[in-house]
DNA sequence: GTCTATATTTGGATAGAC
DNA sequence: GTCTATCCAAATATAGAC
């Protein structure tokens, strides 16, 4: 089993650079993270560091890398019966959001995405795209289908998706920017069941 | 008038500074801009930047106090009043709304905040105060009118202003994203509009 | 692969002449 | 108030010994 060694090989330097790279950058950015820093908490020194990177940058893309690579969402799934059963569909599609909001790896992720946002071009293009688009998208395919079902009442398809999104997103933010100074959610974190509850008071029939 | 000569006065050495500093701030960030770069924008080294600030921190401080001073929507108006008029509020408030987010120093200040957001609690308590608080509280008041008078259905008025809220918020988000990259946002900014639409369709009795 | 030592750049800040 | 000159600290990065 030689192919095995390689992936459970206990925790290389290589790992353990990125591994603590990716909680400084979710901490303090990418400015705001030195070479040192890495190095010192990795426990080796910034020249040994060059040994597994060409720069302090390399790093940073092999991080943001991963950031939106773990794909959320029922991608494997079919919308078309899950859409069927109107709030359900909007129920579990919420609370996989809202296990991600609380989810520690993909809540530095998210403060990496929201430190980078304006600094970062191809981490703007990112959020758009997967971020954005690619749920919008799965959400209309849903809300379509409801509404040729007549479980819903008739409207653009995007426009709504838009509006069940925006809410998801913003909760999501409040929640990361309280936990960021340890204060409690417990408050904010039903308000993701009462987003579901309200809109689909909202566009039931 | 003595008293006018002051605020008149030719832009002084301080006031520059100010404003290049802002400009900077909301491009690159707090330590994205150094001190060499303001003083150059300036027109005088940075040594002469010392005798109108003591330090980089204390410009940042002046020029974030302005971005919470300039007091967003209807303060001095009646909204009990407003809020009777039912969508017509909800239309007035947003366009308020879009009118910021395309307001040059407004837009500004908004990717100040978003850059700082996760780097610097005090802007994390105003925006959770000012940004958002002030808003639900103000938004709460007219939705309850609208309930008292069977304008719209009967919820919570608090999570029906989140709801509202969000989604504006989602809407600039992606506006001012969209802007500092220099692209279209005609598109975006219609969206406000169908979100009055939209929301007051799901709320109308 | 890691270390020590060092080069180089950049950034924040002060002293003192004019 | 602005300039030149300078200091100091921190940060990225490289060279070469072990």
């Amino acid at each position: 089993m030689p192919e095995n060694t390689k992936l459970i090989k206990h925790h290389g330097t290589k790992e353990k650079i990125l591994k603590e790279s990716f909680i400084l950058f979710s901490e303090h950015g990418y400015t705001g993270t030195s070479v040192r820093k890495i190095a010192s908490k990795v426990g080796i020194r910034e020249s040994a560091l060059y040994n597994h990177f060409k720069n302090k940058e390399e790093i940073f893309l092999e991080v943001a890398k991963d950031i939106f690579s773990s794909p959320f969402s029922f991608e494997n799934e079919n919308i078309h019966e899950l859409a069927l059963k109107g709030k359900m569909f909007l129920h579990k599609y919420t609370m996989q959001y809202k296990l991600l909001t609380f989810d520690k790896n993909n809540e530095s992720m998210f403060r990496i995405l929201l430190i980078e946002l304006l600094q970062n071009k191809e981490l703007r293009e990112q959020f758009m795209n997967e971020f954005h688009n690619k749920n919008i998208k799965l959400l209309s395919e849903g809300f379509f289908v409801m509404m040729q079902n007549s479980l819903i009442r008739s409207s653009d398809p995007m426009t709504m998706s838009y509006e069940f999104l925006s809410t998801l997103f913003y909760i999501r933010l409040q929640i990361t920017l309280m936990r960021f100074d340890s204060l409690s959610t417990t408050h904010l974190s039903t308000q993701f069941e009462k987003h579901v509850d309200f809109f689909w008071e909202s566009i039931k029939i």
